[in-house]
DNA sequence: CCAAGACCATAAGGTAGTTTAAGAAATGCT
DNA sequence: AGCATTTCTTAAACTACCTTATGGTCTTGG
C-alpha cells in the first residue's frame, strides 16, 4: 500500500503508536483518477476526505454566469474536499477536478469520525491542520481585499513556486480572481520591468 | 466569573466534566477594554487566545501605503486572535482593537496547551472550531474572487444582520475590500431599488 | 455648549480590471 | 505527421471601482 507517505506524514506532526498506524492502513483507501476527472461534483455530498499522493486537483465554484473561480489547488501531501459538506451533510457547491493523473487516499466520513473517537490523538493532527489551513486563508483574504491584481500574482509566485509551471495561466487567473487576458498583461508587464 | 457564557459554548459542542469546567474556570481570566483600546498590535506576538464576552472587536492589517484592512470583526461568542502569530511565535502584522467598551475571556498560551494535553476533549472542540473558521473563510474567499463589491455588500447584511447596525460603514467598507464612498454610492444604489 | 472629530453623502476625473474578438503558439489526438 | 483543441497574447471599448475634494450631520469630550 501506498499509505507510506500519509504515515510520515502524521508522524512528522505527531509520532503515531503501530495500532494508529494500523487503522490509518486500514480506512484510507488509494485510488487513482486520471485527468479531467472529478472526485466532487456541485449538487453531490461530499464523503470523502482526499489526501494526494500524486497529482494535482482544483476545487472550483461556478458562478450564476456559468463562470468557474477557483478556490483551491492541492498538489502531493495536501488535503483537498468541500469540508462544509463534509461536516454538514449538505449538498456541496463546489467542483473537484484532477488537473492531472493523480493517485490518492482517501477516508470516508465514518472511518473519519471514528479515528477521532478511538484515537483522539487525531483530533489534534486535524486541529493543526484546520488552523495551518486557517492561517493561509486569512492572508489570502487579506491579500485579496489589500492588494492588486499584480501584487497577488507575485505573491503566488512567491508562494507556490512548485504549482506555478504544472497549472495554465487560465486556472491561475481564476484562483486570482482576474481574467486570463489580465494576467496576460500582468505578465508582460513584470517580464518588462 | 463571567466563565459561564463559555463554559455554555463549549458544553453545546461537546459536553464537559466537572474537572474540565474547573480548569476553563481557572486558566480564563476576564478582563474588560475600553473602545479603541488594542489587545494585540502589529509587531508583538500574540500570546493569548480572545474570547468576546461583550462588545466587540475588529482584527485589522495596516498596508504598505498606511490603509488599514478589516480581516475580521468579532462579537459575543467569537474568538479572535492572530492564530499564525500565536502557533508559531512570530511577530503579528494584524491589530485587534476594541470597537466598543467590551469584557473578553483571555486564556495563555501554555495555559490552552495544558488545556489540549490534559484534556484532550479540547483538541475535538477547538478542531471543529477552525473547520468552522475554515469553512467561513472559505466562502469568503470565494465571494470576494466571483462577485462585485454590491453583490459582497448584500451578502455580509444577509450573514451578519446582528453586526451592520454595531458597526460604521467605514469599517464594513474596509472589510469587504472597497473605499468608503464608493460602498456609500453602493448604499445609495440599493436604496432606490 | 462649543469645538473637534467622526461619519456619511455626492460628484468629477482617473485607474484597474473586463469584454469581445481575433490571431499566434503550444498541446493533444489518431 | 497533421488537424483539432486548448492556451496565450494583443488591442479597443467598456465598466467597476478609486481618488480627491467638498459639505453636511452626528458624536464626543472638555
Amino acid at each position: 500500500m501506498k499509505t507510506l507517505a500519509l504515515i510520515e506524514y502524521f508522524n512528522r506532526m505527531l509520532p503515531l503508536d503501530e495500532k494508529e498506524i494500523a487503522f490509518v492502513e486500514e480506512i484510507f483507501k488509494e485510488r487513482s483518477v486520471k485527468k479531467r476527472q472529478f472526485i466532487l461534483q456541485e449538487g453531490e455530498i461530499c464523503k470523502q476526505n482526499t489526501y494526494v499522493l500524486e497529482g494535482c486537483f482544483r476545487m472550483y465554484l461556478i458562478d450564476p454566469h456559468g463562470k468557474e473561480h477557483n478556490l483551491q489547488f492541492a498538489i502531493e501531501n495536501w488535503w483537498i474536499g468541500d469540508i462544509g459538506s463534509f461536516h454538514s451533510n449538505t449538498p456541496s457547491k463546489l467542483n473537484v477536478e484532477a488537473t492531472e493523473n493523480s493517485i490518492i487516499l482517501q477516508v470516508k466520513k465514518e472511518d473519519q469520525l471514528k479515528l477521532f473517537t478511538d484515537y483522539p490523538k487525531f483530533n489534534q493532527i486535524f486541529r493543526v491542520l484546520a488552523e495551518n489551513a486557517m492561517v493561509g486563508l486569512q492572508r489570502r483574504v487579506l491579500h485579496n481585499i489589500s492588494s492588486t491584481a499584480e501584487e497577488r500574482y507575485l505573491d503566488f509566485l512567491e508562494r507556490h513556486p512548485t504549482l506555478f509551471n504544472r497549472i495554465s495561466n487560465v486556472q491561475i487567473a481564476s484562483y486570482l480572481g482576474v481574467t486570463p487576458e489580465f494576467l496576460s498583461t500582468i505578465r508582460k508587464k513584470i517580464a518588462k520591468s
